[in-house]
DNA sequence: GCTGGCACTCGCGTACACTGAGTGCCAATC
DNA sequence: GATTGGCACTCAGTGTACGCGAGTGCCAGC
């Protein structure tokens, strides 16, 4: 679509103008790249460029600045997602040496990582299977009217929710409720299927049905695991403290977080740019993302929420080296 | 220390240099209360109080804007914490009446209705009791090298953490070790000082000794819960945005957080402007704090960072409230 | 097709005057 | 003696003018 000249030109706006922030003008083109050819012949590209949708000026007689389509152009020609640094080797495996066993605990570290890493602000979204390998359940009087249920996972997550049995129950009676409550539970897979075996008792298969339909409710909302790290960040990128709050209260909104991640992967994108997001508010925002994958399943989506003007090589290298040692390590428990 | 005509018109600038960020006029002082002398005799009385470092001058032929020293008579003189207004207390009627049973879903939750209420960011910390009253221990294996221990306690709060076993343990050693752990942990209230009494069993009592090892490090370092919310609002806040990125930064560590609260709450304050919060970078900020007490013993803080120029009246009314309601609704379990 | 050259545009910084809000001070007044 | 009206003064902010410089578009010539 574009000649080679014209791409290298592209390819030099959008660098340079990620560096500085300022429009970049034809002359300091033709200085930072040898591109061997006059200023005079670069302008006349850039117009062709702009023409096309490459590019804008923010002003006629200012230099030019990458669109959005400038950017996709950049990002879909740079195709490998480039190394690491020295520095940020070191702070991977650092991390990875360390990191401990539960699910919980290593993503919100892991998005902490990545925020540093890339000194941007990174989202870290666990997805909630339906299929939980349940290996244990236990019930707890906490009062007298209220007995905590809880369930462990097979990966380490823990489900917890309080029921009120309408009547006290004795030690006894909370033991048989546990053993049929677990009985459901262990093993079924799929737990929002879960079906207790009925005990006879009436007022123990009561107990039981609201501890498997607790369990049940509680694997259910607390489904979408949300961990952002490093929002302060992003105040960095943005002069306007109107920006920057619309950008914070999208963060903020939990729910919103998991869409945009989900709406750009199902979309099949690493980088959505700017209105890519789907989101108006982050028109000035990019984000990067990559799968995790627990034993080949999705089981989230590791990613980072910086400027349109970020550095993409590095950032995409980070988010892939990190999301693909991460998904290495919670396979292998 | 101050007549009653200059805390009046000391008041009078705190007051309209909240509604308006602007530095206030003599003259406004005189439109805006019915003062009853002229705009000559409050400058007079104007140029006394910034000699007393109660008020201040951007620049010569500005209006006065208050000191620190000035937002704290101010707050001091202010006694009662007035009044919730009519949304408010609706806001806070719902959260009660909807608020479920589990400490940190609550505690975070709560963390969320104050920022609401106030428009600022709200932040609550658990504090680590020491006694933990454990009702039950759970261990279940979650790989062949891994095993989880999960401790309940009275209050719903979950201590976890995985332990590797030297070797692989089967069903049997797994009960009896749980049934140890138990034993050592269940009841004794300081649970740092928990011994298990060995079994006999070599193999067992090493896994006994590693699994006590992890709920009392997993009760002592998750101690401090920390729930803050409503970052964005703080934006509105400030125009600068390298502020405003450092005081995100301050917002991101916990540790700071934490110490923040205590260091206010310690020095017996409720309110702390400014430099009074010990961190230089909130020199802009104000907290305001109100203890969280379960069955009258402490047991956190809850509280709101914004601007010194905020509502002191409506947040500290808000602040009171909620802590009250909450520690009833603790202490009722 | 490329390029040097040139006219043109326009943001930005500086200089300057003007306005208006606000002050400090003082002499007159109550 | 406290209060006040009056007045000179200060200074941020605004508008205007202007030159500079970075950058463009265009064109004739190579």
């Amino acid at each position: 679509m574009l000649d080679d000249r014209k791409s290298a030109i592209l390819r030099a706006v959008v660098q340079q103008y990620i560096e500085t922030a300022q429009p970049v003008g034809s002359s300091h083109i033709v200085d930072s790249t040898g591109i061997g050819v006059s200023s005079a012949t670069v302008r006349n590209e850039m117009t062709v460029l702009e023409r096309e949708g490459y590019l804008a000026q923010p002003h006629t007689s200012a230099g030019r600045v990458p669109t959005e389509k400038g950017y996709r152009f950049f990002v879909d020609e740079l195709g490998d997602p480039g190394d690491l640094g020295p520095a940020q080797i070191r702070q991977v495996s650092q991390f990875f040496s360390h990191a401990t066993g539960e699910l919980e605990e290593t993503l919100r570290s892991a998005s902490g990582l990545l925020a540093r890493m890339t000194a941007t602000t990174a989202v870290v979204v666990g997805e909630p299977t339906e299929v939980h390998d349940i290996r244990s359940v236990q019930m707890v009087e906490l009062s007298r009217t209220s007995v905590l249920v809880v369930a462990v996972t097979s990966t380490g997550t823990i489900f917890k929710r309080s029921i009120e049995p309408e009547a006290p129950l004795d030690v006894e009676q909370l033991a048989r409720a546990q053993a049929s409550v677990a009985e459901a539970l262990i093993g079924s897979r799929t737990v929002s299927l879960a079906t207790p075996t009925p005990t006879g008792d009436a007022v123990i298969d009561q107990v039981v049905e609201a501890a498997v339909g607790a369990v049940v409710g509680a694997a259910g909302d607390n489904g979408h695991s949300v961990y952002v790290e490093g929002a302060s960040h992003i105040a960095a990128a943005f002069e306007a403290s109107a920006t920057l709050r619309e950008v914070l209260q999208i963060l903020e909104q939990q729910l919103t977080v998991v869409s945009i991640l989900h709406d750009v992967v199902d979309r099949g994108l690493t980088v959505a740019i700017g209105s890519e997001t789907g989101v108006a508010l982050l028109a000035e925002c990019s984000v990067v993302v990559a799968p995790l994958n627990i034993s080949g399943q999705h089981a989230g989506t590791i990613g980072v929420l910086g400027p349109t003007r970020m550095n993409y090589r590095d950032t995409l290298a980070a988010v892939s080296a990190v999301s693909s040692r991460l998904s290495k390590m919670l396979t292998e428990g």
